[in-house]
DNA sequence: CTCTATGTTTAATT
DNA sequence: GAATTAAACATAGA
């Protein structure tokens, strides 16, 4: 479920399902989810507040209350929210459920993960998770004056620097792969020694693949990826076997042909 | 049983 | 110090 458009997905069915919204209750059911935040402070401080609104930086949610206090959620490798009626039973892997309600009519909101590499996390405040986070792509971060000096002042990996949250927020391993395939640049490359052009066409890659991604999600298409887990398939450029090599721990596809080595 | 997985943090090593 | 790498977290699915 991660990734920037994934996590925009969830912030418009929150946003929509939320916002105007009164917590009833708040039930964090499984404390490993809310490292960070006492279940007891969710139980106690959400009921009878109203949401104000949700907004997203890179992959961060942030469920804003009327008074000030603030949920940030988020979803890890396999975290979801759905909603549900309010009498229908626990989906399997709940790990967070708030009830609400709206002009009369009630809701629960729960939070499913079945890795539980996500996070809930109830603060005053900003926490740093969120205020240390790079600009966000759809929101300027993607602009050559941004994106050139960022780059330049790494000495990673350009794939590394592209996944790294306080570069940019909300790209991930498949977005960072597909945007590479598509702007003909190797992964391996540093990131300092990318030109303008370059750049520019990093930027634009960048953006068609999240529009691609967002659009398919909005229309409720399946993805389909040019190279990310497509080892061993011909590049649907030049036909040339895509390779898997490993940066950082993550696996990256690529095309040794037409993704060389400058 | 083995391998991999859309993410992030932390410990260990170079 | 910086940079890189491995491990850890917990679970599913091929």
């Amino acid at each position: 479920m991660p990734e920037l458009p994934d996590v925009e997905m969830a912030r418009r069915d929150l946003q929509r399902w939320l916002a105007g919204a009164e917590i009833r209750s708040a039930r964090v059911l499984d404390a490993y989810i809310a490292r960070g935040t006492s279940r007891a402070a969710f139980a106690r401080t959400l009921p009878g507040q109203a949401v104000q609104k949700v907004t997203r930086r890179g992959k961060w949610l942030r469920i804003e209350l009327r008074d000030g206090a603030r949920v940030f959620s988020h979803l890890g490798m396999t975290g979801s929210w759905i909603r549900l009626d309010a009498e229908a039973a626990a989906p399997r892997w709940e790990r967070a459920r708030f009830e609400i309600e709206r002009r009369g009519r009630s809701a629960v909101v729960s939070y499913v993960d079945s890795r539980r590499f996500g996070r809930l996390v109830l603060a005053q405040d900003d926490i740093a998770e969120w205020s240390e986070l790079g600009p966000d792509p759809l929101a300027g971060g993607l602009e050559p004056a941004h994106l050139g000096p960022a780059l330049a002042r790494r000495r990673r990996a350009i794939k590394d620097v592209l996944m790294d949250q306080t570069v940019l927020a909300g790209i991930g391993n498949i977005l960072a792969t597909e945007a590479l395939w598509m702007a003909r640049i190797d992964p391996r490359a540093g990131s300092d020694t990318l030109g303008p052009a370059h750049i520019r066409a990093l930027g634009r890659s960048l953006r068609a693949a999240l529009d691609q991604e967002l659009g398919d999600r909005m229309r409720g298409n399946p993805d389909v990826f040019s190279v990310y887990g497509r080892e061993g398939e011909p590049c649907p450029r030049c036909k040339t076997a895509l390779v898997r090599i490993v940066q950082a721990g993550r696996s990256t596809t690529f095309c040794s042909q037409c993704q060389g080595r400058r």
